[in-house]
RNA sequence: GGACGAUUGGCUCAGCGGUAGAGCACCACAUUGACAUUGUGGGGGUCACUGGUUCGAUCCCAGUAUCGUCCA
């Protein structure tokens, strides 16, 4: 007898989910031991921003994660899932700038180290709520080794990183192009730039008088101010007469040379383009190479300054309108489009169009590193999954552009660059002081130089800690291919040069973005943002999880929608009931198993298919299938689980003979709840402790396949059971005889299924008993009678039987067709037709059974 | 402009050279013995289009159309 109390009758996630996590917390089942003989298995977090908040992208992002990491714990890995956060340098220094602007402060009202000193503070108290919502998800993450990007010992290793690329001669400053965001007042990566269409214009301006006249069109003209140059295509024979000569520039008043770059497209506009060095990265290449005057006319407000016009002291937007109003009236506005849809730089952090300016910034020459990052990929070091991603990731390494990485912001590791008194230029290590005299750079470094060396710094690099020697390189890295340039590529690159050529992970599992129901991107602008806090209130953790790994096909978006959650949920209730049930009916894990071979065909056939689930659902796990892996576990636990097994053990547990069923039924339970339990692990953990009385799953073993335990014969006797009974419940259907209607039935022809007969009688409410046998159904060897004496339907049961000949009569066409194909006969496979022939045989007597029915039916 | 991906039931998506699948939605019936957050039965798709390869194509190949994403 079961002496544990009854289980309640439904699941409370709001009760049990935080009274496990504490207990999971308490039991420190998820601090890593770096001095474990256990084989290791590493994730590092994808580190979140450390203003954001938990939104639906972070719970698939981290439900996947938490996936592996509890599966690679119980199959008896020394499993580390490292949190953290990054600290965000723009989007952290923009939070605490709007607060102090709401006290009509500046941050140069505080001066720089009382700023840092105030986000700082912002940080600890209302940075990182993340940490607490993931919680709430379950997150199995080691909370000892929690770490963020601006942490003494992260710090210590930008330093460390940055020295010996200095030194390496990978990190070098220069003047260049960058993209300036004249909001942020930063220079900004290629990346963090955003393109998009907007309508702007498209104006031809008249150069020069008379003879000497040549045409150029622009998208931005008031950066006509700054021109040094014309250029035209050298092959272009409309303007070889004019190339070395110059042309009076309008408005600036001043003589500009037109000269001949391969980079000028004849065919684009007027084939004559206007070179304004200071101000387009083109423009830049082409005045670089032939030595033309590169003033800037823009200050870092992006107001004009410097083009000594009366433009100057405009807004760029302004200056745009008033110097195509000069221009027209000079009559030198040949053409104007507008609007003219062209693509615009904007910043990523403020959507502010970015400004193409000259600038002195600090740049990492990416060449080697790329290459080295992009070969890991490419022989097979680093497996990108799903392998479709990775022409996207060597076309992003291949074709890489030196990083800027100087930020003229206050929030963020600063450069460890000291100019001396006559411009000398030191950089110091961790532990290096710069000579009396020398200032540092105000600049900070890019967020993504940090979390570039995650992976490794976060285990204690650059000192050989036991962490970076057990954990590192990690094992798999999770995250959307939406991030896959920003910060795997660094990682990668850094990773590898860091620690001597290891990769920092040895796969990429890419995952897509969670979308609305119908597909669409989720924005603040469409309103159809989710969130999941309110979900999983909602509905549980588990069944938000479970929803989102469902739906999870590598590198593919997903949609989601609230009713699916629902569903989820009623598959945790399903779980919950069956659970009851069993263990209601003395369901237990006492003991070894009985002997296999001993048990009746039903309970080798749910082991068997229970054997089946634990071999497919590892080797879907270990390529990343999620969905499909909890497609498997969701199947097996609701239709053979629940709706046949349950079912058919009903009768056993009815009679005295159930205590093998009740040992198998535990024993199918307990592996199915450990085969769930990195998706849903709250209720997993509540069921299995109650069923078990173990200390807990998060530390149980992963079922392991027996292949002494499968019999493919019960496969076909659970397979003809079903059969039997869903034609009887059909044919009650059909006959519109209640559910819970008991009727008298004779079966015969049973066979090596007769010892079953209870169960199927139990399961569709048919009585042994003498009886007026009025009508009857065959399935197989098997024929049912019905003593429906006289009530039986026979308009219903025509209908029903002239359906099924005409079903059987068009699959015994099919297969004709095929095997009268002498082409079919002689090429196809010995299988194939062997199957057809099959199908034909069986279809045949199908058709015979159901014409003998027809004919036999009585008439009215 | 370049590249990639997609197009399968009402919706969202799997799948696959050999009789088209799931979840949700839909229709009918049923409170029955764990479960109405349920059960049982059922309806619904010429797998975007046009060619080609093949005994056989939703699947492979080519082209077209539409949509999406990334890069410029």
């Amino acid at each position: 007898m079961n002496e544990r109390p009854e289980l309640a009758a439904s699941f409370s996630p709001a009760d049990i989910e935080p009274v496990l996590y504490k207990k999971w917390l308490d039991a420190q089942y998820f601090t890593a031991d770096s001095s474990s003989n256990k084989p290791p298995f590493t994730i590092v977090i994808p580190p979140p921003n450390v203003t954001g908040s938990l939104h639906i992208g972070h719970a698939l992002d981290h439900t996947l994660q938490d996936i592996l990491t509890r599966m690679k714990r119980m199959q008896g890995f020394e499993a580390l899932w490292l949190p953290g956060m990054d600290h965000a340098g723009i989007a952290t220094q923009n939070v605490v700038e709007k607060q102090l602007a709401a006290q009509g402060l500046s941050r140069h009202d505080l001066g720089r180290e009382k700023f840092v000193e105030k986000v700082w503070e912002w940080k600890n108290e209302s940075g990182g709520l993340i940490l607490d919502q993931m919680k709430r998800l379950g997150d199995s993450v080691d909370w000892s080794r929690e770490r963020f990007t601006m942490d003494a010992g992260l710090s210590r290793a930008v330093l460390t990183i940055f020295k010996k690329l200095y030194d390496d001669g990978l990190i070098y400053r220069a003047e260049r192009i960058i993209n300036w965001c004249p909001r942020c007042l930063t220079a900004l990566s290629d990346i963090e730039v955003e393109h998009s269409d907007v309508d702007g214009e498209f104006v031809t301006i008249r150069y020069g008088d008379g003879d000497q006249q040549i045409s150029v069109a622009t998208t931005r003209p008031e950066t006509m101010l700054g021109d040094g140059a014309v250029a035209v295509h050298p092959d272009d024979p409309r303007y070889a007469h004019m190339i070395g000569t110059m042309v009076m520039l309008p408005l600036a008043n001043r003589m500009i040379p037109i000269i001949a770059d391969e980079l000028v497209d004849p065919e684009f506009g007027t084939g004559a383009v206007k070179v304004t060095g200071a101000h387009d990265p083109n423009d830049f290449e082409m005045a670089t190479r032939h030595g033309i005057e590169m003033p800037i006319i823009m200050n870092i407000n992006a107001v004009m300054e410097g083009s000594g016009t009366r433009f100057d002291g405009m807004d760029r937007f302004a200056a745009r309108i008033a110097v195509v109003e000069a221009l027209r009236e000079q009559g030198r506005v040949i053409a104007e489009k507008r609007p003219y849809s062209h693509s615009v730089g904007h910043c990523q952090r403020c959507e502010t169009i970015v400004e193409p300016r000259l600038s002195k910034q600090w740049f990492v020459k990416v060449g080697p590193l790329a290459k080295a990052a992009g070969d890991a990929v490419r022989d097979g070091r680093v497996k990108i999954e799903p392998e479709e991603m990775s022409p996207r990731y060597f076309e992003w390494v291949d074709g890489m552009h030196d990083w800027c990485i100087s930020r003229q912001l206050w929030w963020g590791h600063r450069l460890p660059v000291y100019y001396g008194p006559n411009d000398e230029v030191i950089v110091c290590g961790p532990d290096e002081t710069p000579p009396a005299g020398y200032t540092q750079d105000p600049d900070v470094l890019d967020t993504w130089f940090s979390s570039g060396l995650w992976p490794f710094s976060t285990l204690g690099w650059p000192d050989q800690s036991a962490d970076l020697k057990k954990f590192y390189p990690t094992s798999v890295l999770v995250t959307g291919y939406d991030i896959l340039f920003f910060w795997v590529a660094r990682m990668m690159m850094l990773g590898i040069y860091a620690m001597d050529g290891e990769q920092p992970f040895h796969t990429i599992a890419l995952h897509g973005l969670v979308r609305d129901k119908f597909g669409k991107k989720m924005s603040k602008s469409r309103g159809n943002v989710v969130d999941p806090i309110e979900f999983m209130d909602k509905y549980g953790s588990d069944a938000l999880r479970f929803t989102l790994a469902r739906m999870a096909n590598p590198g593919s978006d997903q949609a989601l929608a609230e009713e699916w959650i629902g569903g989820s949920r009623n598959f945790a209730t399903k779980l919950w009931n069956a659970s009851r049930f069993a263990m209601m009916n003395g369901a237990n894990v006492d003991g070894p198993l009985p002997e296999f071979l001993s048990l009746n065909l039903i309970d080798q056939w749910i082991l068997t298919r229970l054997n089946e689930t634990i071999a497919e659902v590892d080797s879907l796990l270990a390529s990343y299938e999620f969905s499909k892996a909890l497609e498997l576990m969701y199947h097996f636990a609701w239709d053979d689980l629940c709706d046949w097994y349950l079912e058919l053990t009903k009768s056993t547990f009815a009679s005295d003979n159930s205590a093998a069923t009740a040992r198998v039924l535990g024993h199918v339970l307990d592996n199915l709840l450990r085969l769930l339990h990195p998706v849903m692990p709250f209720i997993t953990e509540e069921l299995w402790c109650n069923l078990t009385g173990g200390e807990s799953l998060v530390i149980a073993q992963w079922p392991k396949f027996d292949s002494a335990r499968s019999n493919p014969e019960s496969i076909k006797a659970a397979a003809a059971i079903q059969e039997i009974i869903t034609e009887i419940r059909r044919f009650r259907n059909d006959q519109g005889i209640k559910t819970s209607a008991k009727i008298v039935a004779r079966i015969s022809g049973l066979g090596l299924l007769a010892p079953y007969e209870d169960a199927i009688r139990f399961i569709v409410r048919c009585d042994r008993a003498d009886g007026n046998y009025s009508a009857k159904i065959e399935v197989g060897t098997v024929t049912i009678e019905f003593d429906l004496t006289g009530a039986i339907d026979i308009k219903a049961e025509y209908a029903r039987l002239t359906k099924d000949l005409a079903t059987a009569q068009k699959d015994l066409a099919t297969a004709k067709v095929k095997l009268e194909n002498e082409g079919f006969m002689a090429k196809a496979p010995l299988e194939v037709v062997t199957e057809i022939r099959e199908r034909l045989a069986l279809t045949t007597a199908d058709i015979a059974r159901i014409e003998v029915a027809l004919s036999t039916l009585p008439t009215e």
